[in-house]
DNA sequence: GGGTTTGTTCTATAACTTATATAACAGTAG
DNA sequence: CTACTGTTATATAAGTTATAGAACAAACCC
């Protein structure tokens, strides 16, 4: 598994790695079970501290994404979509469409680049497909 | 112009303010020429410091949504769009929609509600049309 | 011209966030 | 027992957020 992180970026490392990870998800490479690297390796391969990865595990433990256990290290838990997820994450999804129409992107242009990034993950993850 | 801001929320304030006028100009309350309040105003408005209002319209004025005049105040801008502007957007959409794909939302599902949110623009906005 | 409104710039401060560092603790596995 | 995992605590430096007060400069109105 390759994350993407731009440590010069003004965007938190923390966020970053969260980010990167939820889109690995999304991938499916990584689903329900695999195990995520360890803090303290995580944070050496980047040349980070290792709170800096706590926090970011944190916050996948805390949107439910992964399970930490310790000892054993940190994996993917089963997914669930409760009613008010949908609601927030629909707040911020108008948050940024609006930013598109604003910058005066035809909406049809918009949601196709939204398909086209869905049709990503769909084509990336090999569940099982006999 | 209603903008819907929480004071307790962990959202910067200034980041607020810009996103609900990105939205108010994506969904047409706002078009080009249509004048902003004066910083001052909006502050007090809020109960918040002018300062804070500061940032969020040198923000808006960075992405060119709009211009600074000082003395007359500030103008919504003529929308443009650029190539990096789109690749940077969608960067930031793809991160959106994985979470959505992560927490085992169907893609189907994501799609609709981007496409509500993309349509409730349209049929705010009621430019020229006789 | 005189006064008001507008954005602009500067300095300062308190509270919070980010990232680092070191250390110690507590389960799990070999 | 030893080595690995996450967990917790404390400390520090740099940056961000929001506030406050003051002053400046362009545009407007009477």
């Amino acid at each position: 598994m390759i994350l993407n992180v731009d440590l010069a970026s003004e965007v938190p490392i923390y966020q970053q790695l969260r980010d990167r990870i939820v889109e690995a998800i999304a991938e499916g490479v990584l689903t329900q079970g695999s195990p995520l690297p360890a803090t303290r390796a995580l944070a050496a391969d980047f040349g980070i501290n290792f709170h800096t990865v706590n926090k970011a595990y944190d916050l996948l433990r805390q949107q439910g994404l992964i399970r930490l256990n310790r000892g054993t290290g940190a994996v993917v838990n089963p997914t669930a979509a409760d009613p008010p997820f949908h609601t927030e994450w629909t707040a911020r999804a108008r948050t940024l469409l609006a930013e598109a129409i604003a910058k005066g992107l035809p909406a049809d242009e918009v949601l196709a680049t939204c398909r086209s990034v869905l049709d990503s993950f769909r084509t990336t993850q090999q569940e099982d497909t006999p």
